[in-house]
DNA sequence: TCATTAACACGGG
DNA sequence: CCCGTGTTAATGA
């Protein structure tokens, strides 16, 4: 398992790792389990030290939208906010595989923004971070057609993983798109009969 | 025109 | 049999 030294050695001083495992909670979410719902009051900011989890919004009327995924070293940066102001959360958070985290309290946070510089540093960056990725998110969505952005997702996806091989079903991409399946479907089929990818059952290889 | 919805058949596990 | 997939017809924006 992965521990917050692992995860954090270069970027945070050794005070602050050894503080951080002194207070935190590690704890482990299978892949699909919910992490964070929306509604949900923050009482603790998440470290990712293993696995990714994907940050979704969700309309009134059951629209689904992938917003981000969040890797090792990430930091939901929404969180930071909701904490410090102990608010509801806006999002969902979901472990889009075997993910490990640790769940900081929230009265450390604002104290070690004065005390440790790479950690304000950490949660300035995350923040930036977060929105250029927010940011080429509405870009995805406000000028690319949904073929685009389907190839977007699934390049994503491999990169994320380190893999040409991806485990998914067509049904998952129409929710993290918001779109149908048979759109999925549709466009993955031209994807494939363009050599671009090949489809197997549960399966997609980029190539 | 293109997405969505519903419905159906096919096939693998 | 159940689920994922590929396709089609009807409908809507």
């Amino acid at each position: 398992m992965t521990t917050v030294q692992q995860a954090f050695l270069g970027s945070f001083e050794k005070e602050l790792i050894a503080e951080i495992e002194e207070v935190s909670v590690v704890k482990q979410f299978k892949a699909g389990e919910i992490i964070m719902d929306i509604g949900q009051y923050i009482k603790a900011m998440p470290l990712v030290l293993d696995g990714v989890i994907k940050i979704i919004r969700e309309d009134k009327k059951e629209g689904e939208l992938l917003l981000y995924f969040l890797e090792k070293g990430d930091t939901c940066a929404l969180s930071i906010a909701c904490c410090v102001g102990s608010k509801k959360s806006e999002i969902r958070a979901i472990a889009d595989v075997h993910t490990t985290v640790a769940m900081i309290p929230n009265q450390y946070l604002d104290s070690w923004m004065g005390t440790y510089k790479t950690w304000r540093n950490y949660v300035l960056e995350s923040y930036s971070n977060r929105l250029n990725e927010l940011l080429s998110t509405v870009d995805n969505i406000a000028f690319s057609q949904m073929d685009v952005r389907i190839m977007n997702y699934l390049k994503e996806k491999a990169s994320i993983r380190n893999s040409q091989k991806i485990e998914i079903t067509h049904q998952v991409i129409a929710n993290d798109l918001n779109t149908s399946r048979v759109v999925v479907s549709r466009i993955l089929k031209s994807l494939e009969n363009q050599g671009k990818i090949l489809l197997q059952r549960n399966n997609i290889n980029l190539l």
